[in-house]
DNA sequence: CTCATCTCAGTCAGACTGACATTC
DNA sequence: CGAATGTCAGTCGGACTGAGATGA
């Protein structure tokens, strides 16, 4: 070592942006072996959670609500059903779409899921107490509401 | 519409992984666009940043200093060697190494990419007061803190 | 010998775009 | 007609891995 190792510039550690894109980067490493160890995709648990909410539902409605695009939507929910987590069937209705239904495999799935992700959060957020975990969990809301308008 | 749109399964709101990454994806197309404007790629701001406020470094502290692979170093020191806004020089104390060298029109860009980061912070935390934006960059800088202690 | 440094080649997953046929 | 849906093909940038050559 020539110098201090593993300083890092004020200027990152002061902008939120790169604070977030950090944490995130190490929130998906670890989310992605919970995933892994329940044999399931990242784009899985999402879809999951909002069949499970929402009952039954079109594949671009999944997409909007998890924001997700439907094209991904397409391969996630493909995938899935091979696992026989969800049944892809059409609408009789509306007939351009197919209605997503999530199976009982898919609900033991999503329960599976949670408990790696509550595990996940745990981690992440260990350093922080609970009053803090709140408060940080609120300001994220904020933050990600207000660029839900800025979009749409 | 089938149904009301856009509500987002509680399961994900509640998820401080997930609220991460969907800000930080936010974040990162804001940037991305701040940096274009600046004719820079993302990771040219964090080295320019910290050979700033370390002076003269080789590519590997460099690399440990920002959070990126020394694979992905040696093309962004490339990039802005190209650019003038660094300069490669072989170390010749330590042969194996390079130091990068910040130069006068390196230096500009940097301001000019801090003028740009500082509106992406303002637009990514519009909603939030001045006492709650200190608030979520100092409890992210915990939630990293911890990570790095964590890997290495 | 072991270790660090630089470099290149390549993988991998995620976010996103464009196009198209079908249906409302 | 315009708009929405599902599907496919493909792009793009970021994070990361592995290997090799050189030198401390």
């Amino acid at each position: 070592m020539t110098s201090r190792p593993d300083q890092v510039p004020e200027r990152l550690l002061a902008k939120a942006s790169w604070l977030v894109k950090e944490v995130a980067v190490y929130a998906g490493r670890l989310s992605h072996e919970g995933f892994a160890a329940a044999g399931a995709r990242p784009y899985w648990y999402p879809l999951l959670a909002a069949l499970d909410e929402f009952g039954p539902s079109s594949q671009a409605d999944l997409g909007r609500r998890c924001g997700i695009d439907r094209s991904d939507v397409v391969a996630a929910v493909s995938a899935m059903a091979d696992a026989e987590y969800v049944r892809r069937t059409e609408d009789r209705v509306d007939r351009r779409r197919n209605v997503i239904t999530l199976t009982t495999a898919g609900e033991r799935e999503l329960r599976a899921l949670d408990g790696h992700l509550a595990a996940v959060q745990e981690a992440l957020l260990e350093p922080l107490d609970g009053a803090e975990r709140e408060q940080l969990v609120r300001l994220l809301q904020r933050v990600r509401a207000h660029q839900r308008d800025r979009v749409s």
